[in-house]
DNA sequence: TAAACATATAAGCAAGCGCTTATATGAAAG
DNA sequence: CTTTCATATAAGCGCTTGCTTATATGTTTA
């Protein structure tokens, strides 16, 4: 595996990231890694929508828009609601807005 | 395309937001997104390191380090000081650190 | 009950990703 | 110049991902 850089340096200075803690985070990070749930996100920051209303101001397919929720609400990103026919769909909290929000204005910046 | 729901709302009250935007946002959390890249993050976090002590303190390949310091060099977040026959990484500024740390925070309470 | 509607899920496929092995670049030491 | 060392890059492969089409679940209306 590792063999650069051996000689030089005395063992590990620095511990590596808690494996478990460096998946969890990736994941988190990973709700947000696509155009796609960016878009998602993005409208329901505005307040809850439903299904239908996303498929519509997304241009996209219901399956594909439903499969992104899934994702989404395991990661606990997004919450349901359901009301008859519909499920309303929401932000989870005020740490994933703030999360996105700071992401967003980075990609703004940059 | 979209089939659903169409006959009970007026159209789109809500704005997709821009494509570009979109994909530019998800880049920077695809930066985040992969463990092995969190781990680095969280080594570099505490000041720069050298692409074999990186190797060392990972475990992991040369050439498998290397790869994902070019992508994350290649979206803003880290930089590289060349010194000798020694590369440098850092991150790059604040805004990516406080990103990084908000990510993290969420990860340790969910 | 049957029909219509909103949403969820399944199967399948093309594209992207993260590693490996092998090689190239480029700086320092001999 | 030649060798050695640190890093970068290339090619290839297995795995994941995000869509599509098709179907299932569940709720309302007729």
């Amino acid at each position: 595996m590792a063999s650069a850089c051996v000689t030089e340096h005395q063992s590990s200075e620095r511990e590596p990231l808690d494996a478990q803690l460096a998946w969890r985070a990736a994941d988190v990070f990973k709700a947000f890694a696509d155009p796609t749930r960016v878009k998602i996100i993005a409208l329901l920051d505005a307040g809850e929508l439903c299904v239908g209303e996303l498929c519509l101001t997304l241009g996209m397919s219901q399956p594909a828009v439903s499969s992104q929720l899934r994702l989404l609400r395991a990661l606990g990103i997004v919450t349901v609601r359901r009301e008859g026919k519909h499920a309303y769909y929401a932000l989870a909290d005020e740490h994933v807005r703030n999360l996105f929000h700071q992401g967003l204005a980075h990609a703004r910046h940059a």
